[in-house]
Formats: structure tokens, sequence, C-alpha cells
DNA sequence: ATAGCTAAGTAAACCGGTTAACCGACCACT
DNA sequence: AGTGGTCGGTTAACCGGTTTACTTAGCTAT
């Protein structure tokens, strides 16, 4: 465990310059050094066993060869509610180490708030960042870009800024158009009770997915559904306990995988059945929505598609063509996947 | 988006030297630097919005504030098979972020088998390494502790070497007695097929409490236990195919939830019921556990508690106290989480 | 008066690479 | 003989901090 070597220790031992080790070991001497010359540094490099030391070479480069990656980490919330999240972070390694990149990992909220842990950020240590869910006006969205970071936020479209994200709007159509192909009318909308119900593209696209297919949009039926306890008053049960059955919806769009369970729960807390009396379809085709009971339809988004998108967008803007100033943007293709949770509705 | 500003900005700004800014902004000034001048450096960095650079620190310190996380990405296992290692990852991010430093990314196999990528680990751009199910004997687990690097491994119990895992054998002995309570005698074990029955220890724990509460140990039900499809022949079905009922077993362990899974199914495919006709306990509660029809009686493993031993112990590793030479050991309790895929068995 | 100490700060080395600029030798050509 | 070009390197600056060793002024104690 003696002192690592150097490059300086590599040179001296082969009677070269540090510049020549350099040089060599870098590749960018090729038909600079004479193969005879690249031999002996070889050799001394290797009976030194000499590792280049990253951070002296970051140093160097001005790149550091790492991406960052944002996202929220906090452990008083449930691990399985984000599922998700995981998947895509996972795959988001995947693609970044294909490049020959390391991921770093910066947390988000509610820390980012403070002005104090900017540099911690953008400080050299990453090249690039890649934002998961961002505040679109947050610190890190607006300062990030203007110290000249590349920046791309996933899963959140945010104008001027590179972007990726699922089309949420074609997995809601797709949601309803399968609704309405098993007959289904009567299509209720639920989501936690932090979700915007104005504005967020999911529930837009419910809104004018009724529409285009003819039929009402129930305000009233779009509703919050929260973890157990909290959504009785507010919450979905009370779409079925209406006195009239005809007056009840048929199917449940749910905001994703996660509230669909909840929704299951609290269909049958109703004393209903799933599918029989009510449909219901989620969001995100996480793990649990195959062994969900009965197996979930859900709308299923391409994790590894969204990762592979996010990081080409990273190494397009660091590769430094001028053409990084228009923003980029990627809508990824999302699949309705076809369970056991939906089915024709009752007569 | 002009140049960022350097120390030496700052130095010159406030009219002293780089050493006295330096001084000022790390705080080893502190009784050094009189307020008055302290102020003025403070007056100055804030005007310039210094921001120090991480890279050149890391190099002057020797220390980046980083740390390794060596885990497997394989875009071609569904990620639905690493539902547990993404949770564990989570809490290990959450717990490295909770002491000031970073988490950084790096693969293990395959390319971990090679010797030339080890310089990209070792590089002086992690300070330590968590390994999460290191090969005990692989390029990693050998190499990184001899150059110095300190090194954990997660879920992996290796001779000399630090390491933070489940009590395994608690967790089997758990659900062995809970099965005896219920009044099973007749206990299964499946797991897949590159799990190597002689020598893990969960499937050790198992033989060991049959004998333990005086129930015979049946080699021929410890068995293999795919994804769907090629589990036929050697696997479980086998089981319950005896032709005298009494020769079946009334309970099965699986491996971990996933493996409990593909159990359901194949049970339900000998045309049996969980739980009446045949219980069945999972290991490692992931999210789908809970949601699984019905719901799966399970062994948690509290990624948490794992993640911060593990951080923890690489802490007090870089804290460079002499003491720690000898390896650190910790075996996280774990918790029968009692569902309802475990019942009396069937007369 | 002078050695000795402290407070307040600085210069310069250092960390370990990358890279721009330069240099000498040798050869070819005019 | 002089000019220019290529080959095969080298020197030294640089990246942006940290840290060691040293300085200088002012004060005290003897």
């Amino acid at each position: 465990m003696h002192k690592r070597p150097t490059l300086e220790d590599v040179a001296f031992a082969a009677g070269v310059s540090k510049t020549t080790v350099s040089l060599t070991l870098s590749g960018k001497g090729i038909n600079k050094i004479p193969s005879v010359t690249r031999e002996r540094v070889l050799a001394a490099a290797a009976k030194l066993q000499f590792r280049p030391h990253g951070v002296a070479r970051a140093l160097g480069r001005r790149r550091a060869d790492v991406l960052g990656v944002v996202c929220t980490l906090n452990p008083f919330v449930e691990l399985a509610h984000h599922a998700f999240e995981q998947s895509l972070l996972s795959a988001l390694f995947y693609q970044t180490l294909e490049y020959g990149y390391n991921p770093m990992i910066y947390a988000a909220s509610p820390i980012s708030a403070s002005k104090d842990v900017l540099p911690r950020y953008a400080d050299g240590r990453s090249d690039a960042f890649l934002l998961l869910y961002p505040e679109p006006a947050g610190m890190l969205m607006t300062c990030l870009p203007e110290m000249g970071m590349p920046v791309i936020a996933i899963c959140r479209q945010i104008d001027g800024a590179n972007w990726v994200d699922s089309d949420h709007t074609a997995g809601i159509d797709a949601s309803l158009a399968h609704l309405a192909e098993l007959g289904h009318r009567r299509i209720a909308y639920a989501a936690p009770s932090d979700v915007d119900f104005a504005s967020h593209g999911r529930v837009v696209a419910f809104r004018e997915g009724l529409l285009r297919l003819g039929l009402p949009v129930r305000e009233d039926w779009i509703v919050h559904c929260d973890s157990e306890g909290q959504s009785d008053e507010s919450g979905i049960g009370r779409l079925f306990s209406s006195a009239e059955n005809a007056e009840c919806p048929t199917a449940v769009l749910a905001w994703n995988d996660f509230t669909a369970g909840e929704v299951y729960k609290l269909i049958r807390k109703e004393g209903l059945r799933i599918p029989e009396d009510v449909s219901v379809i989620g969001f995100d085709d996480v793990p649990a929505a195959r062994v969900a009971s009965p197996p979930l339809t859900t709308v299923r988004q391409d994790v590894m598609l969204m990762a592979k998108a996010a990081v080409d967008m990273a190494m397009t803007a660091l590769s430094g063509t001028a053409s990084s100033e228009g923003a980029n943007c990627v809508l990824c293709p999302v699949n309705l996947i076809i369970r056991e949770s939906t089915a024709v509705p009752a007569a």
C-alpha cells in the first residue's frame, strides 16, 4: 500500500517526460510518439501499476466525466411510493455508464430551496445535470443553466429547457379508448391531493379525451384519493355510494399504479368487485402492477427509453456543438398494458 | 455566463492573499483571521458569487467527499427482479447525503472481471466504496483494499472484510417458527437455480431450523424455481403432484418475494389454493408483497438500517482512526411481516 | 537593549494531471 | 547556403484549490 505512482514516476521509470507519458497513455500522441517509445512508456506504466488520478485529470481537462442526477430522497415516504422513480433511476444509471460516465447523486428538495447549497452542485464535479421531477421555477432549473451547466429535466416539461417526458396524453387517450371500446361511458379520475387538477397534463388529457369521445366531463368525478384513512370524505368512496347505481362511474383512471392500489381498496370497501363492477387503469406499470389482484391494466412508461433520451441529450449538450442552444425535447411513447382490471361494464 | 470566479479573484477583490481567502472560507482560519478581514473577504466572495471548485478542492485535500456505490445494472433483467436492490440503493443514497457526501455509481459485473477497468474505480474520485452483493473473491473485493481504499460489502458476508447484511438466519427461523406454530410440519424451500444450496446462509439456516424444530430435512423438498417456463421439470410443481396428498409439503419458504410470486403461480397451476392448501413465505418485503394476492407473509429487511450501518462504517473507516484496521461487521435484524399467505394447514 | 512571543498574513510548494509553445536534429529542396 | 518541414520529443504554464513554512509588526518580559 505504498503511495500510488504518479505520471512523473512513470516518466522517470521510462526515461521520458511527463508530457510523453500523458500523450502516450491518453492516445493523443498517436502519430507523434514512435512505437518504440510507446512500448517503453507502456511497460513502465504496467510495471508501476500506474492508474491516472481521476480528480487531477478532471481538473486539468475541465471535464469530470460525471453526470449529476438530482432526485428526491425522502426517508419518511414509503419506498413503495417511489417504485417508478427508482426504476427510472436505475435506467439512468445504466445509460450513463454506457457512455463511460459515472452518475453522481444529489438531493433535490428541501435543501434546494436554500441558495447556500448551490455551490455543492455546480462545482465542477459534474459536467451536466439530470433533474428528476424538477420544480419548474426552482433554484436548480434557473441557476444551473445560468452558470453554463447543461440541464435536462426528466418527467417534467419545462418551457425553454431540455426535457424528456412520457407522452401522458397518449397514455390517457389509450386508456380511454380501451374503456370506451369495452363499452364504458361513465369514467372517473382519481389522483393524490397534491396534484393540481387544473394544470397537470394527465388530468387535462383526461378531460379532452372524454370530450373527443363524446362523453360528458363531470368535474365531481375527478377526485382526490390519498393513502388510506384521509380519503373518505373528499374521496372516491362517495362516487360509488350514490343511491342510484346508474349514477356511478363504471371505470376509474388512476393517477398511477400506487393510486390504483388505493382505488382497489376503496372500491372494495364499497362492496364492489374489480373488474366486474368497476374497471381500473393505472399508470407507470411498476412491478407491483403485475402481481396485483387482479393484475392491473396500466400505461407502461418505458424507463429505458426515457433514460437513453435523457443521457443522449446530455451528451449532445456536452459535445458543445453550438446547436446545443436550442432546447431539446423528447416525448417518449407509452404502452397500454391490458391485464385483468378492466372488463365490459355490468349491464 | 462569464468565467466562474476563482479564489484568486476573490483575494484580489478583497485585497488579501489566496491563503487568507481559503482560510476564511474554510473556517480553518478561525482565531487567526480577525473579523474585520473576515468580513471583507466574505463580502468579496458574495459579490463575485464565488463557489469553490469541487474538483480542485478534492485534489488539494486528497479527499473527494464522495462514496462510490458499486452495483449491478443489467438492462436485460426485468427491473421487477431488483425491487429490493433498488430500495436499498435509495436508502444508501439518502444516508450518504446525510453525511454531506455524494454517492457516485459504478457498474459491477461483468466489467469488473477485467483488470483494465479498475483504474476507473480507485482513481481518487471516491473516498470509499460500498459494494452491493460483491463477489467474495472478485477483483474489487481484493484489489480496492490493497490500494488503501476502504470497502464495505453489503448483503454479503465476507471474511476479513467490512460488511453489513441482514440476519438471514433469524429471518428463516422466524418464518419456520411461525409455520410451526400454525401446525405445519412439511415445509419446502424454493430458490432460483443460481443459488447454491450447499453454501448459502438462508438454505443452511432452513436446514438447521428444521432440525431444531424436530422436523425432518428432505433434500428433495429443497428445489429450484425460476421464472415461468423452465421450472416445470426440476421445479416445485412436482412437490405437489405426489400421488398421496400426505406426502406433499403444506408450506413453502421462498428465496425472496419475487420467487414467492413464481411459487404462487406454480402452486395454482396444480389447482391448489393459498393459503388454504399451501402457505407461502417470502423474503425482503418489496412493495409488491403488500399488494400480492393474497398479501404475502414475508421477512422484511430494514434497508434504511442497513444503509445507515454501511455508511457509518464507511465514515469510520475514513475518519482514519487506527482502529479501522479490524474488520467491522453488522448483522441487521429483520422482521417477519405476517400477512395472508400463511394459515393453519388443511387437516 | 534584546530575546521571545503572538497576531495577521503572505509566498510558494503542492496535489497530479493536461496542454500550448517551443526546440533541436535531420532531411529535402531550391 | 539557406529555407522549410517533419519527427520526436521537452519545458513550463495551467487547472483551482490547500497547506506548510516563513515574514513582519507590535508588544512583553528580562
